[in-house]
DNA sequence: CGATCAGTTGAGACGCGTCAAATCATGTGG
DNA sequence: CCACATGATTTGACGCGTCTCAACTGATCG
């Protein structure tokens, strides 16, 4: 599976340079892949898991779970992330992940990574440049559940994903596939189910998105992204401003 | 300054195995201190530092800064703690950091950081999962300040705050110099001031904490960890459980 | 001793959560 | 092919909690 390899160099690629011994150690790096059915759980709360996962296709979200059951939703990964790097180094999951519509996941065993890392310190310092650009998504969440109200909130969302997606181009045209519900939305975003369907109604009506079947379509990029305070800088990517078209 | 190379071995033995030479390579590095008046701005939004800095006594916050010039605060941090790793490969600062009443803070530069780290990797791991640590608790602030209620909140707050310190001996008994006003406490939690004085002095009233010219006090510890469903196990630190005694 | 700023408290409005019902989409078995 | 069950989405009504605004108190300091 060459295919493995490509993503995480291409992605890789969108923040830092990648040199030509990194190639070759990125592709002497051994995975095995596995097919996850919608929200269906890859990690739990508490494991130690000895892999990090790296998504291939689909998309999966990480989440903590409440003692009330309820969850919250902290981020979404798409092909490229890797959604577990932190278990290189810290033992125990203090979240779950699991995947948002069916999704294609590669594990690669910490041991084989790490030894790479000691070989090709280069390497290692682009995968920590990703887990920071993670820490500086979460950051984005917590202003955006905690300071921005329900529309900016939810359009913000939107926007990262969609910026996201296109910079690793896996959108289709002004299409990106989200197989996510409205319960889902809602904890994210921290709001009531019913709360969610108005506010993106709302949205729909101010013809900026539409929402449905878990396809969201981009129909007015700049004033959603005015609508959701949406700045890009904090995703660290080098393209400025991809999503300059509104078509 | 021997003082400031015992601090950061401290804190990265708090989680992580530091052999010989990785100690010798921490008491090669320079460095350059500064004293923060309450409320000066360490680093801005925007700025592309090129040291990284490291809390020697007093407390800094980040914050990213709104539109609207309101302040939407991220984390705090104490003595050992790196509130700006992330500059060491991410250019540009995608928020704030701002000294929390009087605090010393020492700027070590990034090449020797760097350059250290190829010499010894496993001391770049403990800074990596350092940074890993603090991406755990910008997770775990999304779910606070989105799943949980204003009491638990501002409990759950406190109890990490504390839980922290303790694991860094500095707590005096059951107090904790933490000199905050109620309004960044309401940019920090995404309440409005009048919430925060009413949900402090529920707090209050329910003999947990006290709280008042800058001090926290811890009156009963395991209530207020059931208030704010405080579970430790996110801050990764080998010391199983502190704060076991109420005195 | 006023001035300033942080903390405290009250009253009212509004937004969101909760609950409930209705609609719609999808799939399954008779 | 229809009857039915299941689950997601949509909409409405109501109550509560938090925000807003404003006034008041209390400290600190020139």
């Amino acid at each position: 599976m060459e295919r493995v390899h490509r993503i995480l160099i291409d992605k890789l690629k969108e923040h830092s340079r990648i040199g030509h011994e990194d190639l070759a150690a990125i592709k002497a790096l051994s995975f095995t892949v596995r097919e996850l059915r919608r929200n269906e759980d890859f990690i739990r709360q508490g494991d130690t898991p000895k892999v990090s996962a790296l998504v291939i296709d689909g998309m999966v979200g990480r989440y903590h779970l409440l003692p009330n059951g309820r969850r919250q939703y902290l981020s979404f990964h798409m092909a490229g992330d890797m959604p577990d790097s932190q278990t290189l180094f810290l033992d125990r999951m203090d979240h779950a992940v699991c995947a948002i519509g069916t999704a294609l996941v590669a594990s690669i065993p910490h041991k084989q990574l790490t030894r790479t890392f000691e070989q090709r310190p280069q390497l290692g310092f682009a995968i920590w440049r990703e887990t920071l650009i993670d820490a500086a998504i979460f950051r984005e969440a917590i202003t955006n559940n905690s300071a921005r109200d329900m529309t900016a909130r939810m359009a913000h969302l939107f926007c990262e994903l969609f910026y996201r997606a296109e910079a690793s181009r896996l959108t289709r045209g002004r299409i990106l596939t989200l197989p996510i519900g409205l319960a889902q939305l809602g904890e994210t975003l921290g709001m009531a189910i019913a709360t969610v369907n108005r506010t993106l109604s709302e949205l729909r009506s101010a013809q900026t998105i539409e929402f449905r079947g878990g396809e969201l379509e981009m129909l007015d990029w700049s004033r959603l992204a005015e609508i959701g305070q949406f700045d890009p800088s904090y995703l660290h990517l080098r393209k400025a401003s991809l999503v300059a078209s509104d078509e």
